[in-house]
DNA sequence: TCTGGGGTCCTAGGACCC
DNA sequence: TCTGGGGTCCTAGGACCC
Protein backbone atom coordinates (compact mmCIF):
# COMPACT_ATOMS: atom_id res chain seq x y z
CA UNK A 1 0.00 0.00 0.00
CA UNK A 2 1.28 3.41 -1.26
CA UNK A 3 2.44 5.39 2.03
CA UNK A 4 1.17 8.62 1.34
CA UNK A 5 -2.55 8.41 0.47
CA UNK A 6 -5.26 10.37 -0.84
CA UNK A 7 -9.27 9.24 0.38
CA UNK A 8 -11.78 11.31 -0.69
CA UNK A 9 -15.18 10.33 1.18
CA UNK A 10 -18.29 11.38 -0.75
CA UNK A 11 -21.68 11.55 1.12
CA UNK A 12 -25.24 12.83 -0.20
CA UNK A 13 -26.47 15.55 1.78
CA UNK A 14 -30.11 14.36 3.21
CA UNK A 15 -29.57 11.37 0.59
CA UNK A 16 -33.76 10.48 1.20
CA UNK A 17 -34.67 13.82 1.55
CA UNK A 18 -32.59 15.10 -1.45
CA UNK A 19 -33.46 12.47 -3.90
CA UNK A 20 -37.57 12.93 -3.28
CA UNK A 21 -37.01 16.71 -3.50
CA UNK A 22 -35.12 16.65 -6.99
CA UNK A 23 -37.45 14.08 -8.31
CA UNK A 24 -40.68 16.41 -7.19
CA UNK A 25 -39.01 19.45 -8.52
CA UNK A 26 -38.42 17.90 -11.88
CA UNK A 27 -42.31 16.96 -11.75
CA UNK A 28 -43.66 20.46 -11.24
CA UNK A 29 -43.70 20.63 -7.32
CA UNK A 30 -42.64 24.05 -6.64
CA UNK A 31 -41.40 23.74 -3.27
CA UNK A 32 -37.86 22.48 -2.71
CA UNK A 33 -38.38 20.45 0.67
CA UNK A 34 -34.72 20.78 1.24
CA UNK A 35 -35.77 24.94 1.94
CA UNK A 36 -38.42 23.82 4.55
CA UNK A 37 -38.67 21.91 7.79
CA UNK A 38 -39.76 18.37 6.62
CA UNK A 39 -38.82 14.69 6.46
CA UNK A 40 -38.82 11.19 4.50
CA UNK A 41 -41.09 9.18 7.00
CA UNK A 42 -42.60 5.80 6.97
CA UNK A 43 -46.21 5.14 6.97
CA UNK A 44 -47.53 5.57 10.03
CA UNK A 45 -50.30 3.40 9.79
CA UNK A 46 -49.32 0.13 9.28
CA UNK A 47 -46.79 1.41 11.88
CA UNK A 48 -43.75 2.10 9.96
CA UNK A 49 -43.93 5.84 11.34
CA UNK A 50 -40.20 7.03 12.11
CA UNK A 51 -37.73 9.37 10.20
CA UNK A 52 -35.61 8.32 7.36
CA UNK A 53 -34.12 11.50 6.27
CA UNK A 54 -34.58 15.28 7.57
CA UNK A 55 -33.66 18.64 5.64
CA UNK A 56 -31.51 21.29 7.73
CA UNK A 57 -34.29 23.56 8.68
CA UNK A 58 -36.45 20.73 10.49
CA UNK A 59 -32.59 19.14 12.16
CA UNK A 60 -32.79 22.89 13.52
CA UNK A 61 -36.00 21.57 15.53
CA UNK A 62 -34.15 18.93 16.46
CA UNK A 63 -35.64 16.57 14.70
CA UNK A 64 -33.48 13.25 14.29
CA UNK A 65 -33.06 10.33 11.60
CA UNK A 66 -34.55 7.32 13.38
CA UNK A 67 -37.05 8.87 15.86
CA UNK A 68 -40.84 8.60 15.48
CA UNK A 69 -42.75 11.06 13.37
CA UNK A 70 -44.77 11.71 16.62
CA UNK A 71 -41.66 12.88 18.26
CA UNK A 72 -40.46 14.90 15.21
CA UNK A 73 -43.98 16.23 14.94
CA UNK A 74 -43.95 17.30 19.15
CA UNK A 75 -40.55 19.25 17.95
CA UNK A 76 -41.93 20.97 14.90
CA UNK A 77 -45.62 20.99 14.66
CA UNK A 78 -45.47 22.16 11.26
CA UNK A 79 -43.01 19.23 9.62
CA UNK A 80 -43.90 18.40 6.34
CA UNK A 81 -43.77 14.17 5.67
CA UNK A 82 -42.88 13.07 2.84
CA UNK A 83 -43.54 9.02 2.01
CA UNK A 84 -40.16 7.18 0.45
CA UNK A 85 -39.37 5.85 -2.81
CA UNK A 86 -37.12 3.68 -2.45
CA UNK A 87 -37.36 2.22 -6.18
CA UNK A 88 -35.91 6.02 -7.17
CA UNK A 89 -33.34 6.57 -4.36
CA UNK A 90 -31.58 2.86 -5.89
CA UNK A 91 -31.68 4.38 -9.40
CA UNK A 92 -30.39 7.46 -8.87
CA UNK A 93 -27.40 5.90 -6.40
CA UNK A 94 -26.23 3.45 -9.22
CA UNK A 95 -25.89 6.66 -11.24
CA UNK A 96 -24.09 8.47 -8.96
CA UNK A 97 -21.75 5.49 -8.25
CA UNK A 98 -21.16 4.62 -12.14
CA UNK A 99 -19.78 8.83 -12.19
CA UNK A 100 -17.65 7.78 -9.40
CA UNK A 101 -16.29 5.09 -10.94
CA UNK A 102 -15.92 6.83 -14.36
CA UNK A 103 -13.92 9.04 -12.09
CA UNK A 104 -11.78 6.33 -10.19
CA UNK A 105 -10.71 2.75 -10.95
CA UNK A 106 -10.87 2.27 -6.99
CA UNK A 107 -14.28 3.26 -4.91
CA UNK A 108 -16.23 1.27 -2.68
CA UNK A 109 -19.64 1.59 -1.58
CA UNK A 110 -20.38 1.88 2.12
CA UNK A 111 -23.89 2.88 1.49
CA UNK A 112 -26.38 3.62 -0.61
CA UNK A 113 -25.57 7.28 -0.46
CA UNK A 114 -21.37 7.22 0.71
CA UNK A 115 -18.70 5.80 -0.83
CA UNK A 116 -14.59 6.01 -0.50
CA UNK A 117 -12.38 6.82 -3.81
CA UNK A 118 -8.77 6.20 -3.54
CA UNK A 119 -7.33 9.77 -5.41
CA UNK A 120 -3.98 8.20 -4.88
CA UNK A 121 -2.03 8.87 -7.79
CA UNK A 122 -4.77 10.46 -9.21
CA UNK A 123 -3.15 13.78 -9.44
CA UNK A 124 -1.75 13.82 -12.91
CA UNK A 125 -5.43 13.47 -14.50
CA UNK A 126 -7.35 16.00 -12.01
CA UNK A 127 -4.79 18.29 -10.46
CA UNK A 128 -4.42 18.70 -7.02
CA UNK A 129 -6.74 17.06 -4.63
CA UNK A 130 -8.74 19.76 -2.99
CA UNK A 131 -9.36 21.10 -5.85
CA UNK A 132 -10.17 18.15 -8.12
CA UNK A 133 -12.78 16.96 -4.63
CA UNK A 134 -14.31 20.62 -5.16
CA UNK A 135 -14.82 20.18 -9.34
CA UNK A 136 -16.64 16.39 -8.30
CA UNK A 137 -19.16 18.15 -5.59
CA UNK A 138 -19.63 21.06 -8.60
CA UNK A 139 -19.91 17.83 -11.38
CA UNK A 140 -22.37 15.90 -8.74
CA UNK A 141 -24.37 18.85 -8.41
CA UNK A 142 -24.54 20.34 -11.65
CA UNK A 143 -25.45 16.77 -13.09
CA UNK A 144 -28.08 15.37 -11.05
CA UNK A 145 -29.22 18.23 -8.56
CA UNK A 146 -28.31 17.46 -5.55
CA UNK A 147 -25.20 17.92 -3.23
CA UNK A 148 -22.88 16.21 -1.46
CA UNK A 149 -20.13 16.60 1.12
CA UNK A 150 -16.97 15.53 0.64
CA UNK A 151 -13.84 14.62 2.97
CA UNK A 152 -10.17 14.63 1.56
CA UNK A 153 -7.54 13.08 3.81
CA UNK A 154 -4.79 10.56 4.17
CA UNK A 155 -6.81 7.32 5.45
CA UNK A 156 -10.99 6.27 5.50
CA UNK A 157 -11.33 7.25 8.55
CA UNK A 158 -10.56 10.63 8.41
CA UNK A 159 -11.90 10.87 4.98
CA UNK A 160 -14.90 9.84 7.13
CA UNK A 161 -14.74 12.69 9.92
CA UNK A 162 -13.82 14.88 7.48
CA UNK A 163 -17.24 14.42 5.46
CA UNK A 164 -18.80 15.10 8.71
CA UNK A 165 -17.73 18.36 9.85
CA UNK A 166 -20.00 20.89 8.29
CA UNK A 167 -23.00 20.54 6.04
CA UNK A 168 -23.99 20.49 3.36
CA UNK A 169 -22.21 20.99 -0.09
CA UNK A 170 -18.73 21.52 1.10
CA UNK A 171 -15.26 20.12 0.73
CA UNK A 172 -12.83 19.60 4.01
CA UNK A 173 -9.82 18.13 4.64
CA UNK A 174 -8.46 16.17 7.03
CA UNK A 175 -4.78 15.54 7.64
CA UNK A 176 -2.66 14.76 10.22
CA UNK A 177 -1.49 18.39 11.26
CA UNK A 178 -5.07 19.49 10.99
CA UNK A 179 -6.46 17.02 14.16
CA UNK A 180 -6.26 19.05 17.09
CA UNK A 181 -7.57 21.82 15.59
CA UNK A 182 -10.97 20.16 13.54
CA UNK A 183 -11.66 16.95 15.04
CA UNK A 184 -10.23 16.49 18.68
CA UNK A 185 -12.45 19.12 19.94
CA UNK A 186 -15.52 17.53 18.96
CA UNK A 187 -17.87 15.96 21.53
CA UNK A 188 -16.78 11.98 21.69
CA UNK A 189 -20.22 11.22 19.96
CA UNK A 190 -19.52 12.16 16.89
CA UNK A 191 -16.70 9.86 16.29
CA UNK A 192 -16.98 7.43 13.93
CA UNK A 193 -18.34 4.34 15.77
CA UNK A 194 -19.07 5.53 19.35
CA UNK A 195 -22.32 4.89 20.14
CA UNK A 196 -24.54 5.51 23.32
CA UNK A 197 -23.34 3.02 25.36
CA UNK A 198 -19.63 3.27 24.05
CA UNK A 199 -20.20 7.11 24.96
CA UNK A 200 -21.80 6.41 27.99
CA UNK A 201 -18.36 4.70 29.59
CA UNK A 202 -15.97 6.83 27.75
CA UNK A 203 -18.07 10.02 29.58
CA UNK A 204 -18.12 8.02 32.96
CA UNK A 205 -14.50 8.39 33.10
CA UNK A 206 -14.21 12.07 32.27
CA UNK A 207 -13.80 11.31 28.16
CA UNK A 208 -15.87 13.52 26.82
CA UNK A 209 -13.98 15.07 23.62
CA UNK A 210 -12.29 12.79 20.51
CA UNK A 211 -9.46 15.12 21.80
CA UNK A 212 -9.41 13.22 25.43
CA UNK A 213 -9.72 10.06 23.93
CA UNK A 214 -6.86 10.33 21.63
CA UNK A 215 -4.54 11.29 24.65
CA UNK A 216 -5.64 8.92 26.74
CA UNK A 217 -3.53 5.33 27.52
CA UNK A 218 -4.43 2.67 24.74
CA UNK A 219 -4.60 0.56 27.79
CA UNK A 220 -7.08 2.30 29.55
CA UNK A 221 -9.29 2.26 26.07
CA UNK A 222 -8.74 -1.26 25.99
CA UNK A 223 -9.85 -1.67 29.33
CA UNK A 224 -13.01 -0.07 28.82
CA UNK A 225 -14.43 -0.92 26.12
CA UNK A 226 -11.92 -4.14 25.27
CA UNK A 227 -10.83 -4.37 21.27
CA UNK A 228 -14.03 -1.85 20.26
CA UNK A 229 -11.53 0.44 22.93
CA UNK A 230 -8.47 0.08 20.52
CA UNK A 231 -10.16 0.67 17.33
CA UNK A 232 -11.75 3.97 18.58
CA UNK A 233 -8.40 5.02 20.09
CA UNK A 234 -6.65 4.23 16.60
CA UNK A 235 -9.74 6.53 15.06
CA UNK A 236 -8.92 9.27 17.43
CA UNK A 237 -5.67 9.60 16.61
CA UNK A 238 -6.34 9.15 13.08
CA UNK A 239 -4.95 5.77 12.53
CA UNK A 240 -6.45 3.46 9.72
CA UNK A 241 -4.87 1.44 7.26
CA UNK A 242 -7.91 -0.23 6.02
CA UNK A 243 -7.63 0.17 2.27
CA UNK A 244 -10.91 1.40 -0.43
CA UNK A 245 -12.31 -2.06 -1.53
CA UNK A 246 -13.85 -1.94 -4.54
CA UNK A 247 -17.44 -2.76 -5.18
CA UNK A 248 -17.32 -6.49 -6.34
CA UNK A 249 -14.40 -7.49 -4.87
CA UNK A 250 -16.32 -8.04 -1.15
CA UNK A 251 -18.73 -10.91 -0.60
CA UNK A 252 -21.91 -10.86 1.34
CA UNK A 253 -21.58 -12.23 4.58
CA UNK A 254 -25.62 -12.78 5.15
CA UNK A 255 -29.00 -11.72 3.99
CA UNK A 256 -31.59 -10.84 5.66
CA UNK A 257 -35.38 -9.65 5.74
CA UNK A 258 -37.89 -8.44 8.29
CA UNK A 259 -41.43 -6.58 8.27
CA UNK A 260 -43.04 -4.71 11.31
CA UNK A 261 -46.55 -6.10 10.74
CA UNK A 262 -49.74 -3.61 10.57
CA UNK A 263 -51.07 -5.10 13.32
CA UNK A 264 -49.45 -7.92 16.00
CA UNK A 265 -49.67 -11.59 15.16
CA UNK A 266 -50.53 -13.79 18.14
CA UNK A 267 -50.70 -17.19 16.43
CA UNK A 268 -48.79 -19.27 14.82
CA UNK A 269 -51.18 -19.53 11.60
CA UNK A 270 -50.76 -15.76 11.15
CA UNK A 271 -46.32 -15.65 11.87
CA UNK A 272 -46.16 -18.74 9.14
CA UNK A 273 -47.93 -16.23 6.86
CA UNK A 274 -45.59 -13.69 6.69
CA UNK A 275 -42.55 -16.14 7.65
CA UNK A 276 -43.32 -17.53 4.26
CA UNK A 277 -43.04 -14.55 2.51
CA UNK A 278 -40.13 -13.47 3.85
CA UNK A 279 -38.04 -16.69 2.90
CA UNK A 280 -39.15 -16.12 -0.85
CA UNK A 281 -37.56 -12.70 -0.57
CA UNK A 282 -34.80 -13.29 0.99
CA UNK A 283 -34.31 -16.45 -0.40
CA UNK A 284 -34.51 -15.43 -3.52
CA UNK A 285 -32.03 -12.39 -3.34
CA UNK A 286 -29.78 -15.26 -1.77
CA UNK A 287 -30.13 -16.76 -5.13
CA UNK A 288 -29.68 -14.16 -7.57
CA UNK A 289 -25.88 -13.34 -5.77
CA UNK A 290 -25.25 -17.11 -5.74
CA UNK A 291 -25.00 -17.96 -2.43
CA UNK A 292 -25.74 -20.65 0.01
CA UNK A 293 -25.98 -20.69 3.57
CA UNK A 294 -25.12 -22.89 6.46
CA UNK A 295 -27.35 -20.52 9.30
CA UNK A 296 -30.78 -19.68 9.46
CA UNK A 297 -32.69 -17.42 12.23
CA UNK A 298 -35.64 -16.00 13.20
CA UNK A 299 -36.27 -13.06 15.09
CA UNK A 300 -39.05 -11.83 16.83
CA UNK A 301 -39.91 -8.44 18.66
CA UNK A 302 -42.64 -8.18 20.68
CA UNK A 303 -45.25 -5.61 21.51
CA UNK A 304 -42.97 -4.44 24.21
CA UNK A 305 -40.05 -3.89 21.75
CA UNK A 306 -37.95 -6.84 23.30
CA UNK A 307 -36.30 -8.51 20.81
CA UNK A 308 -35.37 -12.78 20.82
CA UNK A 309 -33.37 -14.60 18.11
CA UNK A 310 -33.02 -17.72 17.54
CA UNK A 311 -30.60 -19.72 14.91
CA UNK A 312 -29.56 -23.06 13.78
CA UNK A 313 -27.10 -24.84 11.85
CA UNK A 314 -28.06 -26.76 8.43
CA UNK A 315 -26.14 -29.75 7.94
CA UNK A 316 -25.58 -28.66 4.36
CA UNK A 317 -25.47 -25.62 2.33
CA UNK A 318 -28.81 -24.95 0.75
CA UNK A 319 -30.83 -22.09 -0.67
CA UNK A 320 -33.81 -24.01 -1.66
CA UNK A 321 -36.69 -21.58 -0.53
CA UNK A 322 -39.33 -24.62 1.14
CA UNK A 323 -36.66 -25.99 3.32
CA UNK A 324 -35.50 -22.98 4.65
CA UNK A 325 -39.28 -22.05 5.38
CA UNK A 326 -39.55 -25.09 7.09
CA UNK A 327 -37.00 -24.16 9.34
CA UNK A 328 -37.87 -20.61 9.90
CA UNK A 329 -41.05 -22.20 10.94
CA UNK A 330 -39.43 -24.56 13.85
CA UNK A 331 -37.37 -22.04 14.77
CA UNK A 332 -40.52 -19.66 15.34
CA UNK A 333 -42.47 -21.98 16.97
CA UNK A 334 -39.80 -22.92 19.34
CA UNK A 335 -38.99 -19.45 19.81
CA UNK A 336 -42.46 -17.93 20.44
CA UNK A 337 -43.72 -17.18 24.17
CA UNK A 338 -46.98 -16.77 23.51
CA UNK A 339 -47.51 -13.04 23.50
CA UNK A 340 -48.12 -10.74 20.76
CA UNK A 341 -45.67 -9.91 17.93
CA UNK A 342 -44.85 -6.62 16.33
CA UNK A 343 -41.88 -8.33 14.28
CA UNK A 344 -40.80 -10.97 12.68
CA UNK A 345 -37.41 -11.67 10.91
CA UNK A 346 -35.18 -13.96 9.18
CA UNK A 347 -31.98 -14.04 8.52
CA UNK A 348 -29.93 -16.76 6.32
CA UNK A 349 -25.90 -16.63 7.28
CA UNK A 350 -22.73 -18.70 6.92
CA UNK A 351 -22.58 -17.69 3.00
CA UNK A 352 -20.45 -19.92 0.61
CA UNK A 353 -20.50 -19.19 -2.50
CA UNK A 354 -22.98 -21.95 -4.39
CA UNK A 355 -21.83 -25.08 -5.68
CA UNK A 356 -18.50 -25.53 -4.04
CA UNK A 357 -19.74 -27.61 -1.18
CA UNK A 358 -20.15 -31.45 -1.39
CA UNK A 359 -23.28 -32.37 -0.54
CA UNK A 360 -24.35 -36.52 -0.59
CA UNK A 361 -26.36 -37.85 -3.05
CA UNK A 362 -28.99 -38.11 -1.14
CA UNK A 363 -28.87 -34.45 -0.06
CA UNK A 364 -28.88 -33.61 -4.09
CA UNK A 365 -31.68 -35.23 -4.66
CA UNK A 366 -33.80 -33.98 -2.15
CA UNK A 367 -32.96 -30.12 -3.39
CA UNK A 368 -32.58 -30.88 -6.92
CA UNK A 369 -36.63 -31.50 -6.45
CA UNK A 370 -36.82 -28.10 -5.48
CA UNK A 371 -34.43 -25.87 -7.45
CA UNK A 372 -36.23 -26.07 -10.50
CA UNK A 373 -39.56 -24.82 -8.83
CA UNK A 374 -37.40 -22.02 -7.22
CA UNK A 375 -35.44 -20.84 -10.30
CA UNK A 376 -39.11 -20.95 -12.22
CA UNK A 377 -40.42 -18.69 -9.28
CA UNK A 378 -37.29 -16.34 -9.32
CA UNK A 379 -37.61 -15.76 -13.32
CA UNK A 380 -41.52 -14.88 -12.61
CA UNK A 381 -40.83 -11.97 -10.26
CA UNK A 382 -38.27 -10.71 -11.33
CA UNK A 383 -40.34 -10.13 -14.84
CA UNK A 384 -43.68 -9.33 -12.87
CA UNK A 385 -42.51 -8.00 -9.90
CA UNK A 386 -42.86 -9.64 -5.94
CA UNK A 387 -46.43 -9.93 -5.66
CA UNK A 388 -47.17 -11.74 -8.80
CA UNK A 389 -46.46 -15.34 -7.71
CA UNK A 390 -46.90 -16.73 -4.23
CA UNK A 391 -47.91 -20.06 -2.48
CA UNK A 392 -51.46 -21.38 -1.84
CA UNK A 393 -51.03 -20.43 1.88
CA UNK A 394 -50.74 -17.06 0.84
CA UNK A 395 -53.97 -16.64 -1.35
CA UNK A 396 -56.04 -15.77 1.50
CA UNK A 397 -57.59 -12.05 1.73
CA UNK A 398 -55.57 -11.31 -1.27
CA UNK A 399 -58.39 -9.87 -3.69
C1' DT B 1 -51.27 6.63 14.82
C1' DC B 2 -44.82 6.77 19.31
C1' DT B 3 -40.52 3.75 18.21
C1' DG B 4 -38.05 0.89 10.10
C1' DG B 5 -35.01 -2.22 7.68
C1' DG B 6 -30.55 -4.18 6.17
C1' DG B 7 -26.14 -4.98 7.41
C1' DT B 8 -21.17 -6.21 10.09
C1' DC B 9 -18.65 -7.39 13.98
C1' DC B 10 -17.86 -8.79 18.78
C1' DT B 11 -18.57 -11.22 23.26
C1' DA B 12 -19.84 -14.63 26.51
C1' DG B 13 -21.36 -19.02 27.92
C1' DG B 14 -22.13 -23.91 27.22
C1' DA B 15 -21.07 -28.26 24.82
C1' DC B 16 -17.69 -31.16 23.54
C1' DC B 17 -13.13 -33.00 22.75
C1' DC B 18 -8.37 -34.17 23.86
C1' DT C 1 -11.61 -38.36 44.42
C1' DC C 2 -10.66 -31.74 45.28
C1' DT C 3 -13.33 -30.49 40.24
C1' DG C 4 -6.80 -28.74 34.99
C1' DG C 5 -7.03 -26.42 30.85
C1' DG C 6 -6.84 -25.39 26.06
C1' DG C 7 -9.24 -25.34 21.66
C1' DT C 8 -13.29 -25.22 18.69
C1' DC C 9 -18.05 -24.96 17.58
C1' DC C 10 -22.52 -23.21 18.34
C1' DT C 11 -25.84 -19.96 20.02
C1' DA C 12 -27.98 -15.58 21.90
C1' DG C 13 -27.55 -11.04 22.45
C1' DG C 14 -25.76 -6.51 21.79
C1' DA C 15 -23.30 -2.40 19.67
C1' DC C 16 -22.92 0.17 15.85
C1' DC C 17 -23.47 1.85 11.10
C1' DC C 18 -26.48 4.10 7.21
Amino acid sequence: MSKNRIIFHIDVNSAFLSWTAVKRLQEGETVDIRTIPAVIGGDEKSRHGVVLAKSIPAQKFGVKTGESLFEARQKCPNLTVVPSDHGYYSEISKKLFDMLNDYSPVVEQFSIDEGFLDYTGLEGLYGEPMKAAFELKERIKATFGFTVNIGVAPNKILAKMAGELKKPDLVHSLFHHELEEKLWPLPIRELFMVGKSSERVLLNHGIDTIGKLAKCDQELAVKLLKSHGLTLWKYANGIDNSPVVPSGNSSAKSFSNSTTLSQDATSLEEANLVLHRLAQTVCMRMRSENYQCSTVSVQIKYADFTLFSKQMKVKVPTDDTDYIYRMFKDLYASLWNGRPVRLIGVGLNDLTEKDDSQMTIFDAMAQEKHKKLDAVCDKIRLQFGKGSIGFGDQLKGKK
